[in-house]
DNA sequence: AGTGAGGCCTGAAAGC
DNA sequence: TGCTTTCAGGCCTCAC
């Protein structure tokens, strides 16, 4: 489910609320994930304090006060509630964290997601933190690197900006709206972009992240920031299921193109406009 | 080594 | 109305 946008607009808000809490309870109801949830995860992080909180890629890292981390990860329909005071389950409430600043409610009905811990110390060099790419905004991403990892690829780039060992962050909305914003087909095999298209796709991906995360995220269907509120940026999204919708910057017939187009990439949906995606 | 298909799960929406 | 099918924002594994 999330993306970059609403692991942000999350980090963010769990900050606010719950740094340099204390945790006094963890309860794991299911442990039935992409990976298991450890079983001493409870005894492992109660009684310990919230020291900071982060996000890499799609994951939401909680440092705390005995050198572990818990690492957090949405999947696809994953939530993360705070609530001021205990208030009757949820269907999907997996994992209730109660601290001193309020209750943290892990829900996720399909269950892709993920919550285990790591020591600080070692996070980098976990399994799946391992082989994640640039940051989105990390400086060193610039068309030169990029062009770099992508000139062996012969997918398509769509497919390439879902592959977090790229670039991490960007999942399948993003993907779609950020070639648009490139002015670039997302049927275009990955390495045969040039240096510029690469400099534009880069700045895209920034620009249309940067947004979502102003907006709060994009709410499509499970989405919801932890006060249970909406994102606004699905309300910007510029080809993202506006399949036979006229793109913004429309200027054909669209009885002859067909507005939008909706194609399948890798399985996925994707979205692009014709006329002005090359 | 790189790629595409399939699988993990559940729920909502569409189709009949 | 109610049943069945399809699709979904992610990511991993397996077969080729």
């Amino acid at each position: 489910m999330p993306e970059l946008p609403e692991v942000e607009t999350i980090k963010n808000e769990l900050s606010k609320t719950i740094l340099n809490a204390r945790i006094k309870k963890a309860d794991v109801f299911c442990n039935r994930f992409r990976m298991p949830i450890p079983n001493d995860l409870p005894e492992r992080i109660e009684n310990t304090s919230i020291k900071n909180i982060r996000r890499i890629a799609k994951y939401i890292i909680m440092d705390l006060d005995n050198n572990l981390s818990l690492i957090w990860h949405l999947g696809m329909s994953g939530r993360i509630k705070i609530c001021p005071i205990v208030q009757k389950p949820e269907k999907h409430d997996h994992v209730v964290i109660t601290t001193d600043k309020g209750i943290v409610i892990f829900n996720d009905a399909r269950r892709f997601g993920l919550l285990i811990y790591s020591p600080t110390s070692e996070l980098k060099n976990t399994e799946i933190l391992q082989k994640i790419g640039f940051d989105p905004f990390d400086e060193k991403l610039n068309a030169a690197s990029f062009q770099q990892k992508i000139k062996n690829k012969s997918c398509a780039i769509k497919i390439a900006l879902l592959d977090q060992s790229i670039i991490n962050g960007i999942g399948n909305i993003y993907a779609s709206e950020a070639l648009y914003g490139a002015r670039i087909s997302p049927l275009r095999k990955a390495s045969s972009l040039t240096l510029s298209e690469c400099q534009k796709l880069i700045e895209s991906v920034r620009d249309v992240l940067q947004k979502a995360i102003n907006a709060g995220g994009s709410t499509l269907k499970d989405y919801r920031r932890p006060d249970g509120s909406s994102g606004d940026f699905q309300n910007k999204h510029c080809v993202y299921n506006k399949t036979g919708k006229p793109c913004p910057d429309c200027c054909c017939n669209l009885a002859q193109t067909g507005g939008i187009k909706k194609i399948v990439l890798g399985g996925r949906s994707t979205f692009y406009c014709q006329t002005h995606q090359k």
